[in-house]
DNA sequence: TTGAACTTATGACAAATGTCAGGGGTAAGT
DNA sequence: ACTTACCCCTGACATTTGTCATAAGTTCAA
């Protein structure tokens, strides 16, 4: 038997998705939570063989949750399962020592292979999402442009900007600029965007 | 036994909520699409009781199937399960005459609950959301003001936005500028962001 | 050690944006 | 008939934003 661990923040996914896969004859449904900080704690009381993890949590993202497990040597295998195919955040959960990525929009079925293909060690990965990955690339952004972004993208001006990260204006419009240019976007709102969609931010 | 139709653009919802509710003894899953112009079609091949909708789904929203279901006269119920909790999404559906909406975030036997409610003929809303979309209010948007700032939350320019619109650059910005006033956004991503968060866009 | 890339910052300029005061037009209520 | 709320447009103005040149400090790898 593979004991599977569901972390989701939507409960009618998580009861679903086990009730879904506890049809599987070889896999048993050990625990579930709602949050990425809860993981690491159901963890050591249940003992998963593979654990299913949404990357959009309250509290800690599922790709965090995959690198905590990575460093601590925890011994279970981490299975992003998220709604959005987005290229980067495939790169970053591979970077994070997760050992599987699907997106919600695969067949059951699959899923469960998937998840036999995990536990015995091997890496799986969307091939339609690998390749998206490969043909966008990795990210051009620096550490401070993702930030500025990640700020435009709620609606923020500058100068807000410029307040929550303790810059001057100047500076922020720098970043900004630059970060425009590296996406050939129209404008900063136009640029979060793309950064967003390719999963950079 | 209650007749189900589940739409829902991710496969994996589809399959594993139509597991769950098959455990149910008076449930019975009689058809899944994963397309908003695809659910018509199959309901009338397999004239389903209540229809479960998900809300943001290829080629037709399910508030926008709920509408149909009812000006067609079609004798199923149409209940909204949607990711998003947002008020203005309520006040939507209810008027397209769902006979219900719920969030993913409930748990599974109160799914089940609703929709044996709803094919009782009630009519069946998340309390919770009730009352924040009583608080919140019924969205101040005019049309042209929900249009422009549907164009400004992609990015685009005031330039781009009067092109699409066939409007002039100086209407467009009064639009943008209303809006932005109406939401007390500081600019119009701002106000998109707010719009979108109320479920006004 | 010498680039290269990143960070921070100015100041200046052009372009885009937000606001306001007008001017008309329609449609729907009182 | 009158008001009200839309819709569309113009022109003017101040502000914000995007770009560029320039410069100086950091870190890191060749």
């Amino acid at each position: 038997m593979i004991k599977i661990l569901i972390a989701d923040d939507q409960q009618l996914v998580r009861e679903a998705l086990g009730a879904l896969l506890s049809l599987q004859p070889d896999l048993e449904l050990v625990g579930t939570c709602g949050r990425g900080d809860e993981v690491l704690p159901l963890l050591q009381q249940t003992l998963p063989d593979v654990a299913l993890l949404d990357i959009e949590m309250p509290g800690m993202s599922g790709i965090e949750v995959a690198a905590q497990l990575k460093e601590r040597k925890v011994p279970c295998r981490s299975l992003i399962v998220t709604t959005f195919g987005r290229p980067g955040y495939l790169a970053r959960a591979l970077e994070a020592g997760a050992s599987g990525f699907v997106v919600k929009d695969t067949p059951a079925a699959q899923l469960a292979e998937t998840i036999r293909k995990v536990h015995a060690g091997l890496r799986v990965v969307d091939p339609a999402l690998a390749a998206e990955s490969f043909s966008v690339g990795s990210s051009p952004l620096s550490d401070r442009e993702r930030q500025v972004l990640a700020g435009a993208e709620q609606g923020a001006s500058v100068a807000a900007i410029a307040q929550n990260l303790h810059l001057s204006q100047g500076t922020v419009r720098n970043h900004l600029s630059s970060a425009i240019t590296k996406l050939e976007a129209c404008n900063r709102f136009d640029a979060a965007h793309i950064a967003r969609e390719r999963g950079w931010l």
